[in-house]
DNA sequence: CGCCGGAATGGATACGTTTTCATGAATCTC
DNA sequence: GAGATTCATGAAAACGTATCCATTCCGGCG
């Protein structure tokens, strides 16, 4: 009667109404196990007349793991992370298993306590976005964890399955597009755990026979306040600087701010091509290039691959797409 | 040996390791109970020394409900509900507690499924934007679960914690600031679960002596499709509206581009003031007027409540705060 | 007819923890 | 100094489930 106080039905309740034992009452709800056609039918009723929920509190017991899965992101309120947390939600919850959710902030420190705390949990499936060196991740590793990385990949980890757009291709179309357009001194505007952008930066420009200004690339922590400083300062430090690749959507969206501030007209003072494709960059003014990749169907991919169990397919490389709007121009 | 096989150490291996009972071992590790100093230093040595990490499994099972607090959300997509979901972070993370999160897309059934699943999972606190009427929280209350409503009331279950945005306010003081500017024939685009607002919209209106055009009231579903077509439908029904009030950030999105497509220009022929302060809302143009709300101290706050369990403070209100920018002009 | 194999079934056990309870020792009170 | 009270301690039970194993039953085959 106590709202709290009644005990919830469990399975002994349903085997005594269907008068049979646990074990065979366990082995037709969880569908292991063979039963007779009757009893099968009895316990099934009785289940259904006591409105009886099995607890995944006993089964993870039993079964020494919790079912679900792990995801570990940066950053929710980052557009590209929550839609990537999106894809992960819909596989997940068409596979009606539960997500538990940490954010870690790209601080390798909180992301081995949330991997600690996995473990405690007894988690078995973990899609994550790994900030820390490769090492955080031994623990799980050492405890039969299956991990999917997603978006990027841990050092030192390349035995990991992984899910990554290709954001090398992806930069080296900016690039060469920016190029096209008269541009000589680009800057790169990364998030630390890019340096696989940045690498494909360098890369771009030489294979254009050019070399990369290591002054022109700075690096921002996860936070906005961050982000907003690294735009800012370069373009103080260079104001020579024509053209600017933002490596993630808030990292565009800091230099557009950081830019009006100082004056600067895009795309007539400085172009700007961003990484990701948010609703909001056909609104802002001017519209913007982006670098598009696919954040849900990453997050997908990932769930997916981490529920299959299946250890095949080592990287999933998702397609980008240069989407020319209007935030650039010829250098003038 | 094996990575997987190798069994976990357990309590009762601490216990043995510091030659006492496990009932002992449980005392001091807990924190529960009293222990004498010199074993408590035992327990506690032999527990770092084994590396000793309680299953949560265990205590779980013990205990007869799971730690951690579940998150139910309409879309995580949404830049407002994503900034709730990084408060309820932020506050649960910092107490240690795990959050398993879950999307309803604004479905009662998909919400009554995930209400099922926390049930399943014994989960005993939950934050939730309710999107049923009340009933489908009737089996949680049933089940002596604790929860806190977050954003909107659920119809019905006026007892249960609230916290929630003032928005009634707010959609007073931008009534009165178009009226201000002359407006008269104002249109309101809502989503479902809205009803509050558009409440407050009515109000509004009539305490300012007029009568709110009820075909002027375009609800939408969550996905942003929909939002997309109720924007549009209401600028084609009625091209005499001066100005939009969008209750949301993605509704605010779609009406603007609803607009462009329909070379309305903004503010010129039509104002709009939108729900949620996003980082972008200055960045488009024009700049948009907003109303604010304090997304993530709204989680922070859901979350706060949900864990003291305390249950005095039915409702909390957080103040909202209209921030003009350049989306709204006189009417001509 | 007797034996064997397979299916159906239920008892018992284990998963790792917390908590109750009983026990014995030590300290306190008058 | 005797009785009462506190304290530390460990054995055991319980939480709800899945599975191992032994038992029974039945039909088929030699």
């Amino acid at each position: 009667m106590n709202p709290s106080g009644r005990r919830r039905t469990t399975i002994k309740d349903v085997a005594e109404a269907a008068d049979v034992g646990v074990a065979t009452a366990s082995r037709v709800l969880s569908g292991n196990g063979s039963a007779s056609a009757a009893t099968r039918e009895r316990v099934l009723a009785a289940a259904a007349r006591l409105d009886y929920r099995p607890s995944a509190l006993g089964r993870n017991l039993r079964r020494r793991h919790t079912g679900g899965i792990g995801l570990l992101l940066p950053d929710i309120t980052d557009a590209f992370y929550s839609r990537l947390a999106d894809g992960v939600l819909a596989c997940a919850q068409s596979a009606g298993e539960p997500v538990m959710i940490g954010t870690t902030g790209d601080d390798p420190e909180r992301e081995a306590e949330l991997i600690g705390s996995l473990l405690e949990q007894s988690v078995e499936r973990v899609v994550a976005v790994p900030c820390g060196d490769g090492e955080m991740w031994g623990p799980a590793f050492r405890a039969g964890l299956g991990v999917v990385f997603v978006e990027r990949r841990a050092e030192g980890r390349d035995d990991v399955p992984t899910v990554v757009a290709d954001d090398r291709t992806g930069v080296r179309v900016a690039v060469e597009y920016l190029i096209g357009l008269g541009h000589r001194r680009i800057a790169f505007l990364a998030r630390h755990g890019q340096s696989q952008r940045v690498r494909a930066f360098r890369d771009a420009l030489a294979s254009l026979g050019m070399r990369a200004d290591e002054e022109l690339i700075a690096r921002a922590h996860a936070t906005r306040d961050s982000a907003y400083a690294a735009a800012s300062g370069l373009f103080q430090h260079r104001p020579d600087l024509t053209a600017v690749l933002a490596g993630g959507n808030m990292l565009g969206e800091v230099a557009l701010l950081a830019a009006r501030e100082l004056d600067l007209r895009v795309p007539r003072d400085v172009s700007l091509i961003m990484f990701d494709d948010v609703p909001w960059a056909e609104l802002c003014s001017p519209p913007l290039t982006v670098i598009s990749q696919p954040p849900q169907d990453m997050g997908y991919r990932a769930a997916e691959l981490v529920l299959r169990e299946t250890r095949r397919p080592r990287t999933v490389t998702l397609p980008t797409e240069l989407i020319i709007r209007g935030s650039c121009a010829p250098r003038r």
